[in-house]
DNA sequence: CGGCAGTTTGATGTTACTCAATTTAAGTGG
DNA sequence: CCACTTAAATTGAGTAACATCAAACTGCCG
């Protein structure tokens, strides 16, 4: 098997650095047999997968299925800070760090990739093109955490809701081939609601009232978009 | 002059990259004279000094003084991402990026450095000190997004000012030496809104509230906090 | 002294939370 | 395939937190 040619029969030719920012990077040196400094795990839903100041020898990128950062707070609330999807990074963050400063859980069965640290930060020594591809990943993660801070702070219920909604349109359409407007979407409302910081109760309220007036629907694991237009209207940040 | 001295005499000595984070990576490179791809400004107190989606060559550092960073809004609100103290860059992605994605205002009159995105780039390229900088400035801008996230979305009016504090005074502690609890703390009741989210009106409640306990106090610029323990049990998120 | 920006205070309104009950959907074992 | 169980979503009533509007107060500067 050529190493430059897509490795269809190897489920995780995409993955781990291949996958949502050093894909290209890592290609010339992925190989099946030698590759210890890489592994790979499959993790049923709602299980916890890393948790918060946890000590952790490798990065992981998530390869199939959601998952989502959080922190736990003491009063028993969360805050999901965001959601993973497939190629995605846990954090660019613990690429530096040991530890993690978030926990991760697994939202549908997921499977991840763990690459040692080491290596990686070895590799970035010599490889501007992993560099570059990492400090994009930096990029849009901070610019992500500021709109969302954004959301949060100065919007209602139904702004955020809709923001939530369109941000993660373009990236699941990234993943996956969308027809008639109809995006794969296993978030429970509670999700939802430890996202945005809203109640369970308050989020069906809202998703009530935009089924009501057509705009989005959610069910059976599937959010339906009728009216693209007065979601943006909603929850656009501009 | 020495290079590797310190340069008393240069205002800008710990500036620009020397700052924030390349403090001592560019040191050895600093010069008095041919430092062409550097340059300094001053400016007044409530000028805004960039603009989303503004194209910029330089990248830029705080100097002296506060400033923040913005997002503003169509409904003529805006929110405050964060504030910008001495040796602050502007923020970590505008070393990649070519356009600004928020918006800088002077809170205080300040001073800022502005360096050639280009030269520093090409210093990135050989010099892993800089490169190591650079990315812990990253991950302490991502994890200070995380939670400031986690408390806008899950907090009360309470618990979001007193976090906003005890994120600053670390920070204000590192810039100036600090006796009996009196912090230098020029924002008005107007900023501490923009940035937690909440209205001037209910701010000044809350301070009031922060006042009569014993708390904290406001007032000409400084900020005297009497109860600490009590404060951390308020705004701490853990 | 007058004017302005910032803060405080009061009265009222709205949004979202809480608590509790009901309905719907999703599994599970017989 | 159907009773049973459990999780998720919906609905309603009452409440708390924060917003809004408006007025009074403070300190500062010309």
């Amino acid at each position: 098997m050529q190493t430059t040619s897509p490795c269809v029969t190897c489920p995780h030719r995409d993955l781990g650095f291949c996958g949502a920012l050093l894909e290209n990077s890592f290609e010339e040196s992925h190989s099946h047999q030698g590759a210890n400094w890489q592994h790979h795990r499959r993790v049923p839903a709602g299980r916890q997968i890393a948790t918060r100041n946890q000590v952790s020898e490798d990065v992981f990128v998530l390869c199939g299925g959601w998952g989502f950062r959080f922190f736990q707070l003491p009063n028993g609330r969360r805050k999901i800070l965001n959601f993973l999807l497939p190629r995605d990074l846990f954090s660019a963050t613990s690429v530096f760090e040991e530890r993690f400063h978030f926990s991760v859980e697994a939202l549908t069965e997921i499977q991840i990739s763990g690459m040692r640290r080491a290596e990686i930060q070895a590799r970035l020594a010599v490889n501007l093109g992993i560099l570059t591809a990492l400090a994009k990943s930096f990029v849009a993660e901070t610019q992500a955490a500021d709109e969302m801070q954004t959301a949060l702070g100065q919007r209602s219920a139904e702004e955020r809701i809709g923001y939530l909604f369109l941000h993660l349109i373009p990236r699941i359409a990234a993943r996956s081939v969308i027809r008639e407007q109809r995006y794969p979407f296993p978030l429970r409302q509670q999700h939802i609601a430890d996202a945005v910081g809203l109640t369970p109760v308050h989020v069906s309220r809202v998703l009530g009232l935009f089924r009501e007036r057509g705009i989005v629907e959610l069910s059976e694991g599937v959010m339906r978009v009728s009216n693209l237009a007065e979601l943006e209207r909603i929850g656009s940040l501009n």
